[in-house]
DNA sequence: ACACGTGTATAACAGTGTTATGACGCCGTT
DNA sequence: AACGGCGTCATAACACTGTTATACACGTGT
């Protein structure tokens, strides 16, 4: 049989996925090679002969907090109304707001240069993009084309939808809410966009 | 005469605009508290003797960031129309997105957890909303007993503002917004919850 | 069988935050 | 005026970080 666990990106995934672990245990802070290496079972070298120093793992582990947000949020267009119903923006911003909110070390890695001297490379910037972004302009267009919502264009409605579902996230991710009712006021918060771009009458 | 440049206020202030030009300069990387040290010359001890440590200064500088985006908020609204146009909102939100873009390493660490193992005080974060979403909150309870605005209570208004503007901010801050036409975006999100709580009529 | 090349582990390097040590000055007391 | 005590400062050391050089083991092609 072809056993393929020894496979260069194989030992990647491997060590990307220790680095996650220490990342949910320890946080950024916590996150050094050498707890990483111990975490994977070898030595800090490993970091360099697979990644090329920690920028570069840190990097994959940028592209993998993407991988895991868009991963949920497709999951939760899987049980949202159909495609052109608003409904399916408010699913997607709730959840980025969970996944804010259940892995906010990995929230920070990717909004917040949590990595002391890190900054993601444009080609996973422009991935990480894509995998979450892209999903809010399909939604966006999807109610364009339905009339559901009406306005600017699809990218414009997407980046808005999201611009507020983030800022929501951020804030509470610096402690800065304080909202008596949270579920309540993330509600109103992520439902403006599509007020302000309701169709009349 | 009195020369109160010993002070210990006084003092520390130095040491934090000492902080703050290294910051500015090397971003929050290169704040170290030997590069501080030297900036303001002295030893290392003295950040120890005034702060009780590198979270302790962490903890003045997040203040002092927050300080200055109040004073940039608070000019904006000098020149703004009177109390009560919904424009005060439009200008309070272009201050806040102008500091996130000329002072992205206070930004960073205000917001994103840029300085490695520190988490601001409960004290410092509350005054930190205090000048700054407080003002916020100040202009749209303006507009709404001015009936120029109408819906949820002030608090929620402003915080539905607050998150937006932030929402822009701190994703044009991570590299993720690449709108072609960036002002004409940035109006269009700060007014969607203007839009969204217009009048009827 | 032998050279080569690759990946690994070890150890050393400069840099970090922190702490202990010792020296200096300043203030209040006797 | 001299003393003791307190606080502040600079220096040096400690454990830790990322990084790099070195040496060793393994697999492969000839």
């Amino acid at each position: 049989m072809t056993d393929d666990t020894d496979d260069a990106d194989t030992r990647r995934r491997q060590v990307v996925e220790a680095a996650a672990r220490v990342l949910a245990e320890d946080g950024p802070h916590g996150l050094s090679l050498r707890r990483i290496a111990a975490e994977a079972g070898g030595s800090t070298q490993i970091v360099y002969t697979l990644f090329g120093g920690k920028p570069g793992l840190a990097d994959a582990l940028y592209g993998e907090g993407f991988r895991r947000l868009s991963q949920a949020m497709v999951a939760a267009l899987a049980v949202a109304p159909p495609p052109g119903d608003p409904e399916r923006l408010m699913a997607l911003g709730r959840a980025y707001l969970a996944f804010a909110e259940t892995e906010p070390a990995f929230f920070a890695v990717m909004f917040g240069r949590a990595i002391a001297g890190f900054t993601p490379t444009r080609d996973t910037r422009a991935y990480g993009r894509e995998c979450t972004f892209g999903l809010v302009v399909r939604e966006a267009q999807a109610c364009l084309d339905a009339g559901t919502l009406v306005g600017p264009d699809a990218e414009d409605l997407a980046r808005i939808c999201w611009a507020t579902g983030h800022g929501v996230a951020s804030l509470d991710a610096a402690g800065m809410l304080h909202a008596e009712h949270r579920d309540a006021f993330v509600d109103l918060a992520l439902r403006t966009p599509l007020v302000a771009h309701r169709p009349l009458g």
